[in-house]
DNA sequence: GTCTATATACGGATAGAC
DNA sequence: GTCTATCCGTATATAGAC
């Protein structure tokens, strides 16, 4: 069902967010305006309540496609049997996924203040799920006798935060391979959970 | 030189600070106005001029002093001789530091964006001399033959995510007490960084 | 040191013309 | 679908009385 190639709204609604992303990442969501927005896609503000009913549905929308997007992507991952080799691909994944996403990880991260509260249940809903995931694998490590921890669920936590915090210090100019910086991650993750 | 006891300044700036911290925390800096802080300090908007020129520096001092204090802290540590001691040392006391202080580690680490650029290099500066003090522990843990990870610098900048990161799930009211989280954490660290 | 009042600017969101 | 114009609320910061 493809739509008409020239159609504006099939256009613009991207050009829309990804303004509001970018901006949003940089500045923050309360200091950026609607204004500044439509000034980065080279509109006027009121133009763009035909793409979002409210700034805070816009704010919403972003966060929910990348978690949509990421569970999405997890769900596509291979299953394989062990348990090391479930948690090198998640551990890979969550790397490949996230730092090509900087702004979207920024805003996923920073920005759940500002979320009301309906929209923020279901954004924490859905990163409950991704968590779950890694939780899952490490129990099963824990059932095989491959790894050992002291509380799973906070090494769960603690996992995805070292993960995630790639993004604290990446540049894509910088001297790391995206390859390079799963292998790195890769060990510290492997050596903290074997027995 | 003590000043008198019923000075009202002496009284009145760290409450504003403490309002200003706490509201921020919770809201973000942009999203939080000085009549709100004034509100909450039960005073009006104007009187807050007395105690900070503007919001700007408002905010950078609250970050500063947080630095300040992490390093002073930081410094009165042991220097034991062994790098495996002086590693959980480090890792004990991160813990031990940022676990009471949820506020401040929200603010310090969520409103780099609102920082004037001389401000956001004076706070990156001293954050940088706390992950050197990391690193050099790492690199003498590897001098020894007591460490060995692929990169040193990154290993520093993962181990501090993977702490800060304590303050996404801790709560006061939880199932954990802070020397059950030491425990937990010296664990992997150690695990990911000796041979 | 705190108040009230105000200058000045900008915010989100809407109405109606084209 | 986009524009201009506008409603109405709130922002930071300052001035001057007490």
């Amino acid at each position: 069902m493809a739509r008409k190639q020239g159609s504006h709204s099939d256009i613009t609604g991207p050009r829309v967010r990804d303004a509001a992303l970018r901006l949003i990442a940089q500045h923050g969501y309360a200091a950026v305006s609607m204004r500044q927005i439509a000034g980065e896609v080279g509109m006027q503000a009121g133009a763009l309540y035909n793409y979002t009913p409210d700034k805070q549905t816009l704010l919403f929308d972003l966060m929910k496609d990348h978690m949509v997007a990421l569970l999405a992507a997890l769900k596509d991952l291979p299953s394989r049997t062990e348990a090391l080799a479930r948690l090198e691909d998640f551990t890979r994944f969550h790397i490949r996924f996230h730092v090509p996403r900087p702004d979207q990880v920024f805003v996923s991260y920073m920005e759940l203040r500002n979320l009301s509260p309906e929209n923020f249940a279901m954004i924490e809903a859905m990163r409950r799920r991704y968590e779950d995931a890694l939780e899952d694998i490490l129990r099963a490590g824990e059932a095989e006798g491959a790894f050992d921890m002291k509380d799973t669920r906070v090494t769960a936590m603690a996992l995805i935060a070292m993960l995630t915090g790639i993004s604290n210090w990446y540049r894509a100019d910088g001297r790391l391979e995206t390859e390079t910086i799963e292998t790195i991650y890769w060990d510290l993750v492997r050596k903290a959970v074997t027995t």
